[in-house]
DNA sequence: CCCTGATTCGC
DNA sequence: GCGAATCAGG
């Protein structure tokens, strides 16, 4: 199989909808798990909630990863022991609440706004991706308000009681998505598969576009993962 | 064990 | 560019 543009559009959606690599494997067919998130990074749709990621410093100078084959002693090198780890004790941005300088608490001083440091962050180093690291005066004091953030039940809600959920689908029902993944009431379409198709036949009928001669073209549906909403 | 995504590197 | 092999966390 190759990476058609149809077949990289549906990666690209899925990936970005929240599928898993597995899930969108599985959906686009004769390719493997790997391969779809090979592609993922090539295309650049990296960066989503990985299990084994939260660690980042370590500097990968040494291979960590080097026993796979025969491979030339080229990283014989001397691992340069323990890179210098942080040269600035840079304000880490995965801390808890900024816990105020223990002095001040002694104090207790709740209302005295602990800095009037105006500023003009100092700028002490430019981190991956660009952002701008600061010196730990700079950490701003505010705690960061709650962001305002919309729940999801994880579980059976009242919304997909009957429907045809993700782990519902199979070769028989229609994959046709209704709604957005990650909203309460988001679900397949269920119904029985025109034959040799992933979708029933209303479905195919919106998955399958004849192709209109050049200039009596007019805007094409949503599609199934990127459209504003399908039902 | 199963799953996940990340990474490396021979092809 | 591709993806199997491998790693590492859940």
């Amino acid at each position: 199989m190759s990476w058609t543009d149809e077949r990289i559009e549906k990666l690209t959606k899925m990936w970005e909808g929240g599928a898993t690599a597995s899930q969108i494997a599985d959906e686009l067919g004769g390719v493997s798990r790997n391969a779809v998130i090979g592609k993922a990074h090539r295309l650049g749709l990296k960066a989503r909630p990985s299990p084994v990621k939260p660690n980042e410093k370590p500097a990968r100078a040494a291979a960590p990863v080097a026993p796979r084959k025969a491979r030339p002693a080229e990283d014989a090198l001397p691992a340069r022991a323990a890179e210098p780890a942080a040269e600035v004790p840079a304000a880490r941005e995965d801390r808890a609440p900024p816990a105020r300088a223990p002095e001040a608490a002694a104090s207790a001083a709740p209302a005295t706004p602990a800095e009037p440091v105006v500023n003009q962050p100092r700028i002490v180093s430019v981190g991956p991706g660009g952002f701008l690291r600061q010196g730990p005066g700079d950490q701003q004091q505010p705690i960061p308000p709650a962001p305002p953030r919309r729940l999801v039940p994880a579980k059976p809600s009242a919304e997909i009681a009957g429907k045809t959920s993700l782990l519902d689908l199979n070769d028989r029902v229609c994959r046709w998505p209704m709604g957005h993944p990650g909203e309460p009431d988001f679900h397949f379409c269920g119904d029985k598969v025109n034959p040799g198709f992933p979708y029933c036949v209303e479905h195919c009928g919106r998955a399958y576009q004849a192709q209109l001669p050049r200039g009596s073209r007019r805007p094409p549906p949503p599609l199934p993962f990127g459209g504003p909403r399908v039902r």
